[in-house]
DNA sequence: ATCTGTTTGTGAACTCTCTCACGAAGTCCA
DNA sequence: TGGACTTCGTGAGAGAGTTCACAAACAGAT
């Protein structure tokens, strides 16, 4: 049984780079890891990792370090990726099919079972092994993959018509690739990665820079 | 002259929303707008909203709200987007292109002027307008075009060495996609962006309420 | 010119997050 | 068995970010 008390956002968020760090280790035949260095390796400092680990439980060995297996199999679990959670992408363009292919995805328990698009020319074709389907074929699809978790990569126009019908079907994750504030019941759970915002936050920098300098 | 005393990094990170509905705002022909109708469209409360833009000034008139084509033009001003900062690709695979074709990027002053990939079949080849290039023509292509921002899209195993490469060629602002972490010297600012860590983070809570229903 | 209604800008309280120093707990060797 | 050494777990304090309530400022009508 694994409830955890409640773990911090900005710990949660860290979790997956410090997992990421634990599987590279255990690649190369490390079983022991200190916090200094899977901090190090991680990009974190050591005490920040300390205490974040402290959230999950006291995994760690005094005087020692922590084993690298048990530690990656806790980690594992706290993220939930024990369970696989199927993956529909909406927005076959590009962005879509690179998202489809990453493979990051599919390691991670993320398979991407199904694609949506509007496309004629796409729908009912199958690329790199993922079905293309039609918008009224949402719910249908859903439910015969048991998905839980949807991807919206639709030009803009279409993300939030999508994201509804994502809703309607019953799904309650939705990562959203489109540069716009999309509207949810409070239930579902919104995380929305926009590509050009990332660089409009370097542009910022640069400019501070450039004036420090004038 | 624009040197702003010092903005929040929570703040910068939403400016870009904000612009985003100034923009749409704008372009439905709205002149004037509120902090809570503008709040409401880029997905905070108001207040916040208020406090942020307090941060770069007082640009908005008590009683009546805000001027959308002035605040579109400070904020504009806050983030830099009056210069355009060229970027580079390095890897042009799936997502290296889908990023290099983003219209997002160049609407926004970032255009995609080059790519960099190690694949004989690509170098020499223009793809949508992006000539890629070899890794060791980095420096002349970085140089021609000024560029001033690298996109690392690579496997993982190229991701560090492409860095260490735009480093050297003077590039000072680093988006990365690839999952891990990379280190750059002090005075580069390097933003990553791990698409499976986002799914990772939506897998946490799907176990959460998972648990929480059981 | 004054009054009413609206909306901004902001200080103060609060919450979340990070940092740091140190006690607690283990290993290893003599 | 005991002492020296290493490394974790954590409480207390600092800092960053958010919320809220309200005074200040403006428009518009009379």
């Amino acid at each position: 049984m694994s409830s955890y008390g409640h773990i911090p956002e900005a710990t949660v968020a860290r979790l997956p780079s410090y997992l990421r760090a634990l599987v590279d280790l255990a690649a190369v035949g490390v079983s022991t890891v200190s916090s200094e260095e899977l901090a190090e390796l991680s990009g974190v400092n050591a005490p920040k990792l300390r205490k974040d680990l402290s959230h999950l439980g006291t995994y760690g060995t005094r005087g020692v370090g922590y084993n690298v297996d048990y530690l990656s199999f806790e980690i594992n679990g706290a993220l939930g990726l024990a369970n696989t959670w199927p993956v529909v992408v909406c927005g076959f363009g590009n962005l879509g099919r690179a998202l489809a292919n990453h493979t990051g995805f599919t390691e991670r328990g993320f398979p991407v079972l199904a694609a949506v698009d509007t496309d004629p020319a796409k729908i009912g074709r199958t690329f790199d092994g993922v079905p293309v389907h039609s918008p009224s074929e949402i719910p249908e699809v859903v439910q015969r993959h048991s998905i839980a978790i949807g991807v919206i990569s639709t030009p803009v126009e279409a993300s939030q018509g999508a994201v509804d019908r994502l809703v309607a079907t019953g799904i309650r994750s939705i990562l959203n690739f489109s540069p716009i504030n999309l509207t949810v019941p409070a239930d579902v759970e919104l995380r929305s990665v926009d590509l050009s915002t990332q660089l409009q936050i370097l542009g910022f920098h640069l400019q501070e820079t450039a004036i420090d300098e004038s």
